[in-house]
DNA sequence: ATGCCTCAAAGGTCAGACCATTAATCATTA
DNA sequence: TAATGATTAATGGTCTGACCTTTGAGGCAT
């Protein structure tokens, strides 16, 4: 039918087709008032069928659109207590550099170069911009290494917080978010292959691996990046030879 | 009632709570299917009714998965015809960027950071194992960015694919995914700023650039893997100066 | 106070319906 | 025959109302 065809279609000033799906024009109002900051981080938005009532829009559009914020993590929902503003928000990169990533066909010898290239630097970075707190962070990691020597699935955990703690020093957000997964990867990768007999006996690896990580960590409180660098890389090369294959 | 509490507990491997939400299970799934190729960019999806009885799910979650990959580019509905796998790698924040406020100057920092990082040994890699079928496609970008000079738009392309090109060489698939999608959000976000008056000549910047990546590629050709990263690290803190402010 | 129970409200999911848009098909016309 | 217009089936987009599990708060008994 197209009602309005029928009239005197004057052809002036027709609109160049502004129109924008529902859902996103929820979102764009949400990202408004967030701005605004009449919506702060930590607040609570309306319940769900609240909004629908305020808006003027079904659950479905509302919830699509709750959706499309919470995977920029501008938002965060929890279920039977409410959806609130997140507190750091503006993690979309790192929410979509990660799902990036899982597009990527994973293959073990790539990631342990692109972790040994990332880290290396990470360590040099970090130790120019530690902080005391961050030194004790990573010293906290170093102990829990040495207490859980023998097991090797808590060894493992403290490990990766040793070299995520590292990450964090540089205060830079992206490199921690990428040396996460990548970490995140290899480590699930590791734990696969943890059942098979190692050519060098654990008691001996473990004792080595500690020296190495004490070596990075002192190279860090003297705020040595070179020697931080060379360290971290000496440290991933002799902690790959069992990966290698 | 809890019915499972009623047995004996016996506290032996509880898991973690592993359970993820059921649409953030489907997202895994075709983020999956893509990245295996089962789904190659162009693709068509099936239908979201014929995916919901694929999957046994609703709708709702699953239309809540697709509106995800949506946001996140890797996928694009079209009302009337169906939803396509993105032809990809491009589409990253051509949504976002209206949503604005996402990128903040401390990330662009970190992202400028990381770049350098990354690249900077792309470059050595990529001058160890570089093929000459590389070669000839690098200075094919080369000669793109030479001919469009004056056409900051065009010349941002041919820049863009002469670095990712170089990545390409690394064979390290890995790399080449982060740098591109970091350079593609730096891309975004240069060209956001691109009508901002620059302090420096557009055409002697536009020379001068020429000129460093010249030196990248012979570093390339000959080999050289410390003098191309050297020359890669010397051109991107050149470019990025007028990024930094 | 302490712990347990109940219950209302929240987000998550489902099923079925309707709408607007699109592309393909078929019928009409010049 | 070729161009044009109408029909139609399928698609994504939206709405509704229902049910589920989880959560936190308030009341109850200990």
């Amino acid at each position: 039918m197209k009602a309005q065809a029928q009239e005197k279609l004057t052809m002036k000033e027709m609109k160049p087709d502004t129109r924008t799906s529902l859902s996103d024009g929820i979102v764009e109002q949400l990202v408004d008032l967030i701005s605004r900051d009449v919506l702060k981080p930590g607040d609570r938005l309306p319940s769900e069928r609240e909004l629908c009532k305020r808006l003027g829009v079904g659950r479905s559009s509302l919830r699509e659109a709750l959706r499309s914020l919470a995977v920029m993590g501008i938002i965060d929902g929890r279920v039977g207590d409410g959806t609130f503003v997140s507190n750091s928000n503006k993690r979309y990169l790192e929410k979509t550099l990660q799902w990036g990533l899982l597009l990527d066909r994973k293959k073990v010898q790539d990631l342990i170069e692109t972790r040994l290239m990332l880290e290396s630097q990470t360590a040099f970075l970090a130790a120019q911009r530690v902080t005391a707190k961050n030194i004790e962070a990573i010293e906290e990691t170093l102990r829990g290494m040495e207490a859980s020597i023998g097991q090797p699935e808590k060894y493992l955990e403290f490990d990766l917080q040793f070299h995520l703690t590292i990450a964090r020093a540089t205060q830079n957000s992206i490199l921690y978010s990428l040396l996460s997964m990548i970490r995140g990867y290899l480590q699930e990768w590791i734990k696969g292959s943890l059942a098979e007999p190692s050519t060098t006996q654990t008691e001996t690896r473990a004792e080595l691996s500690l020296l190495e990580h004490q070596k990075i960590l002192d190279a860090l409180q003297k705020g040595e990046a070179d020697q931080a660098q060379q360290a971290m890389t000496e440290h991933i090369l002799s902690s790959s030879i069992d990966l290698q294959r």
